[in-house]
DNA sequence: AACGCATCCAACCGCCGGCGT
DNA sequence: GACGCCGGCGGTTGGATGCGT
């Protein structure tokens, strides 16, 4: 037996929305909220499907959105948060205020795909796939380890949490709109883990599944002012040595190995490294601020 | 002006996970 | 544990629009 539509097909109107439409919507979100999605239509006198209210709800009529083109700094935000999040155009969203997932889809689908296509870069991956070597010959870059996948799931795992917390924070801010008392949600997982021995023994084991001695050099660069310092956590006294304004450093401890003698960043190809390289103004690294603290 | 093709994007579809019973 | 309901998500579609010939 298969699985009962999610309202009846008959009778309900599909397509474009009006205007009228829209106002009926909007009006009665406004005075009630939306509640059910399923009884919404027929209590604010809508021929639609709730999923369709739904939608156009969170795509289009939401007060919040912010309308209009992307900017450069947007298109380049998206195809960072892509590399580390992937296909999950929620959780991208999440990190853009006034975005919508769709919007941002249809971006990436209509735009910034074939844009990375065009210089040479995977979409899926976000590495090179063919580039010219200096002889005139293609050069095929490596993928990146599994343990740098295994980075950035993880960092896509707390990304997402601390944007539901942030979001659950702001709900409770929210005089008309209070979080039940008993709502419990994955956040308090996501970040106890993280902060668990599990996140610790993933923060501590390098890329080869050994432990990082503490006493292997930190090494540091500077993007635009940002400083950002990569290798092994530092003991507390001696990360206090270094009196950097916390504002304007980043911190790269998980699953890190440096390579002092030749003074190249093992596995340099490793997409994530490649990510916080890209980063071209302080602007663009606001989103990563506040998590690499 | 007419046609064909390409592009854009709002809307739809099907699946999945959470939750209550 | 099984089941159904519901909301959310990502992939896809198709109508509207723009552009070149």
């Amino acid at each position: 037996m298969g699985r009962a539509p999610c309202c009846e097909k008959t009778g309900l109107k599909r397509g474009p929305w009006t205007q009228e439409e829209d106002e009926l919507l909007v009006d009665y979100i406004k005075k009630n909220g939306h509640g059910s999605w399923r009884s919404l239509p027929k209590l604010a006198g809508l021929l639609r499907c709730g999923k369709s209210c739904r939608l156009r709800w969170t795509n289009y009529l939401r007060p919040d959105i912010k309308r209009g083109p992307f900017s450069p700094e947007e298109e380049k935000l998206v195809i960072q948060l892509h590399a580390i999040l992937g296909n999950r155009w929620a959780a991208i969203a999440a990190q853009m205020p006034g975005r919508t997932d769709n919007e941002i889809k249809n971006l990436w689908n209509t735009h910034l795909r074939k844009r990375l296509l065009s210089i040479g870069i995977d979409p899926q991956t976000h590495e090179l796939t063919t580039i010219s070597s200096p002889l005139g010959g293609p050069l095929k870059r490596p993928p990146a380890s599994p343990s740098t996948r295994h980075m950035a799931q993880w960092e896509s795992a707390r990304l997402e949490a601390e944007a539901r917390l942030s979001m659950e924070a702001s709900i409770l801010l929210a005089p008309s709109t209070p979080l039940p008392p008993n709502k419990k949600t994955n956040t308090d997982y996501f970040l106890r883990i993280w902060h668990s021995e599990v996140g610790n023994s993933f923060r501590n084991i390098n890329l080869k599944g050994e432990k990082i001695a503490c006493s292997s050099p930190v090494s540091q660069a500077s993007v635009s002012g940002m400083t950002i310092e990569m290798g092994p956590k530092p003991e507390p006294e001696l990360s206090s040595s270094n009196p950097e304004p916390e504002s304007k450093s980043i911190h790269l401890y998980a699953g890190f190995t440096h390579s002092t003698s030749s003074n190249e960043v093992e596995d340099s190809s490793d997409t994530a490294l490649q990510l916080f390289f890209d980063f071209q103004g302080q602007n663009d690294m606001s989103f990563l601020e506040a998590h690499f603290d």
